[in-house]
RNA sequence: UGGGGAUUAGUCCAGUGGUAGGACGCCUGACUCUGGAUCAGGAAGCGGAGGUUCGAACCCUCCAUCCCCAGCCA
């Protein structure tokens, strides 16, 4: 598996390349990631925190500030400020001192509209919120002025002064910029922006009761951080007009915005919106939960940072609006997780098998690789005995072809310990459900071969059921059965496309003793089974909860449903 | 039918005038004490039509399709 080149292109670099070269911002390269503290972070910020922090950090003296774009006090919550900033540094990153919030520039962004007001470029409006929509015109024909488009300096200012002196309720006047009505970019028909909001906001309290929109606050910003490259997304294109109208009218420092494509992701959802859905309508747990694809669910389902940067880092950065298969950010934890992860053998579905020529009452340990993938994490004890559980789906009364597993008559081995051969069926009288199975075992297997050096077609994982501890697992899948994932925006109805099967809680799984003990967070690869995690927040001392990050490729799995697909 | 963007294998990303390349996924085979991993091989693509050129994914023209914009959200 080859790595992504660190050097690796894309047409954002390629500019801040040509940039350094014509030296048109003098060298430096300053980039920011600018999340709105209303919400957790997700998988698609991860790209563009890889991408802003990726490109500041290639170069030397690069710097990536993080700035929290909070102005707007009805909708934000110090909250989210704590959880975005853990996820960040988390993923990885740092911001070192570059720690901003536009709130910090209120009082700049305030100087500032009174400057444009001083040289007619803004104009306080007190048409009404659904006036100021009538007037603003349509796609397809240009909107009229609004009465008070010509109110005099004087009056501007006065009026602006006393929307900032809470003179007025909300909705009474906006500040607009005054540019074109009959623009063909909506966004420059006279943008508002200031408005009055009665709130507390949640770092300057009541020191305002005006707040900038996010337009005229975000370019500014931009510019007071001396931001040389701000990096966002499409839907902000027919914004970059507006952007650079507001630095150069107020001739500041001119930071350049560049747009590339958000992340869709299929079989999931992405947008804030149904996330917060998702929450409230306790369709999962919680923001955290592993189904969902914030950056704490991921942590919690067993992904790594280094996964998930891996995986930024091979869906690349372009403008076209695209959905990557979940099966990309898959492989990406399934490649880290096949080097790092220690090997351990747990029975999900227990199905139990008595060794009938084997000593009652004796018991013997088998030495087990813990990662064949690197030798240095050593080898570790596995207790074995008469009776041991294998996985239930390891097992066919009647198996059909190229099934190798065990079945009546069928010799297989029991993973680093000795083959056994299926002699006897036992069932349930009654409901003819297989309760064990009866086998006997080759002395001369044990250690895993035999001096005649026949061959077995099948490899089961076991567990000595005498040494076993019983754990639960959590056994998560995608949480649309819908790969078309989020790219529906106007599709009301996703929570009928939820897949009733992304989460199946086993609670009689048996797992080798050691087990037992699993710090939460550690990782592990269940031998045959998948890759799992101990759940951070329900496992408890001497019980751990496991989820289950993402199986192992089954091609089996296939052979059968191609089997009974033709 | 106003404006702004985008069209390269099933999917994502490179390729900016000289034999279309990588990754994921898929298929074959080898190997294997994980039907894992690994290794080897394979199928699969420039939206369309014109034009410029010795030569076009790339330049020009037209067409088509998709996405975004009418918050006092970001």
């Amino acid at each position: 598996m080859t790595t992504p080149d660190s050097t690796s292109s894309d047409f954002i670099r390629n500019i801040v390349e040509e940039d350094l070269k014509t030296d048109k911002y003098q060298g430096r390269v300053v980039t920011r990631f600018p999340p709105e503290p209303n919400g957790y972070l997700h998988i698609g910020h991860a790209k563009s925190i890889c991408l802003n922090f990726g490109v500041a950090s290639e170069y030397p003296g690069g710097i990536c500030h993080l700035r929290f774009d909070d102005t707007n006090p009805l909708r934000e919550d110090v909250e989210y400020i704590n959880s975005i900033q853990e996820d960040v540094q988390w993923l990885g990153f740092d911001w070192g001192q570059h720690l901003y919030y536009a709130s910090d520039y209120f009082g700049a962004l305030y100087e500032f509209a009174e400057k444009l007001i001083l040289e007619g470029k803004a104009y306080v409006d007190s048409l009404t919120a659904d006036q100021i929509r009538n007037y603003r015109g349509t796609l397809t024909e240009p909107g009229k002025e609004s009465p008070y488009r010509d109110r005099s300096v004087k009056e501007n200012l006065d009026l602006f002064r006393r929307m900032r002196a809470g003179e007025f309720d909300d909705g009474a006047h906006v500040l607009r910029a005054r540019i074109d009505m009959a623009s063909p970019n909506l966004n420059m028909r006279d943008p508002t922006i200031y408005r009055i909001r009665r709130a507390t906001h949640h770092r300057t309290g009541d020191d305002w009761c005006i707040y900038p929109m996010y337009d005229y606050a975000h370019a500014l910003s931009d510019s007071i951080e001396k931001i040389t490259h701000s990096l966002c997304t499409l839907e902000f294109e027919d914004h970059r007009p507006l952007y650079d109208w507001t630095l150069e009218e107020l001739d500041v420092y001119r930071s350049q915005q560049i747009e590339f494509a958000r992340l869709n992701l299929t079989n999931t959802v992405m947008s804030k919106r149904r996330l917060l859905q998702l929450v409230e309508g306790s369709y999962v747990s919680g923001w955290d939960d592993p189904r969902m694809p914030t950056i704490s669910g991921l942590r919690r389902r067993g992904y790594t940072p280094e996964a998930i940067r891996t995986f930024c880092d091979h869906i690349g950065i372009s403008k076209r609006d695209t959905v990557v298969n979940m099966a990309l950010l898959e492989h990406c934890i399934r490649e880290e997780l096949n080097r790092s992860a220690p090997r351990v053998m747990a029975i999900l579905d227990p199905l139990k098998v008595i060794i009938d020529n084997y000593p009652e009452g004796t018991e013997q340990e088998f030495d087990a690789v813990n990662n064949p993938e690197d030798p240095s994490m050593g080898n570790r004890k596995v207790p074995f005995s008469r009776e041991v559980y294998i996985e239930r789906d390891d097992f066919r009364e009647d198996p059909p072809s190229r099934f190798f597993r065990l079945a009546p008559g069928r010799e297989v081995r029991l993973r680093y310990a000795c083959y056994i051969t299926c002699r006897e069926v036992v069932k349930d009288p009654q409901t003819g459900e297989v309760i064990e199975l009866r086998c006997t075992y080759d002395p001369e297997s044990v250690g895993g071969s035999t001096p005649d050096g026949r061959r077995v077609r099948g490899t089961l994982h076991w567990v000595s059921a005498a040494h076993s501890r019983q754990v639960e697992v959590r056994l998560y899948d995608h949480l649309l059965v819908n790969p078309e994932g989020d790219s529906d925006e106007d599709s009301r109805d996703f929570i009928s496309l939820l897949n009733p099967d992304s989460l199946k809680v086993l609670t009689n799984c048996q797992v080798e003793p050691g087990l037992a003990n699993a710090e939460p967070g550690s990782r592990f690869q269940f031998e045959r089974q998948g890759y799992f995690c101990a759940d951070s927040r329900d496992s408890m001392p001497g019980a751990p909860v496991f989820n289950r990050t993402v199986s192992l490729r089954d091609s089996w799995a296939r052979i059968e449903q191609a089997q009974n697909a033709g």
